[in-house]
DNA sequence: GTTCTTGCAAAGGATTTGCAACCCA
DNA sequence: TGGGTTGCAAATCCTTTGCAAGAAC
């Protein structure tokens, strides 16, 4: 975790470690209270907000957003870029390959690049049908 | 726009009316700011929410979020499902097919069902590379 | 010693809830 | 008339901003 951040010029701090190793121990998205618990000790949630902030732009957290108004991060490295499937009856969540590239071969017309893109699909899992 | 509503089990009311034609006119996503500027009469914005949220599960708009914290509405009889192109510069916006169905053949393993999903593009427009 | 970070307080902005008045069917 | 709707006020929730104290390098 040091390492991470130190390549990215932050500087090392226990809030960013803690809060590192929170979400590479869930393996799964989280939302900021979601982190605050995890964690061992008690950080501010503006600190989370801002440490977020900064480790979204670096690459080192993704940030995913599943309409539901509530920001969740994930911890980047130990995966390749994915999105999710999410169960709308109990939250249950897996992840998804991005075949999303597959089908954008040339950006619509007006537009001169595609930078990025969301993709997230919503179901039903086994358990709750 | 009165049989829509009537057909949905809805009152046809003056804010709704004028809701929809709004949404209509626009031919685009709204946020609830810019819909509550472009329809003629004020009304009130926790009455555009409940309608819009009572609306959206109707089916007769569509809820679009762009990943900005603003929740936003589209008028959907008029158009096919369909998915958003944004301009991260300007803001500009264009259309895209929903071609997600056909990679989604097979719900993934502990999903039985797919039932909706978000697809949003985000880049460049040609006007502002 | 600088400069980046943190934490606390407060502000900001979107959305929701409560409730009485209103009006469509 | 009765129940869905509206509008106003206030509350709630997530997120951002300001600023002084604290901690890395």
């Amino acid at each position: 975790m040091s390492k991470l951040l130190q390549d990215a010029g932050f500087r090392v701090t226990k809030p960013r470690i803690r809060l590192l190793q929170a979400l590479s121990k869930a393996g799964k998205p989280l939302s900021i209270k979601e982190i605050l618990v995890k964690m061992r000790t008690k950080a501010d949630q503006v600190t989370l907000y801002r440490s977020l902030d900064a480790l979204a732009r670096a690459g080192i957290v993704d940030r995913v957003d599943q309409n539901s108004g509530i920001a969740q991060y994930e911890f980047a490295p130990e995966k390749p870029h994915h999105h999710h499937i999410i169960c709308t009856d109990c939250g249950y969540m897996d992840d998804v390959s991005c075949e999303v590239q597959q089908f954008i071969q040339t950006p619509p017309k007006q537009f001169s690049r595609v930078t990025s893109h969301n993709f997230e699909l919503f179901g039903q899992c086994i358990n709750c049908r």
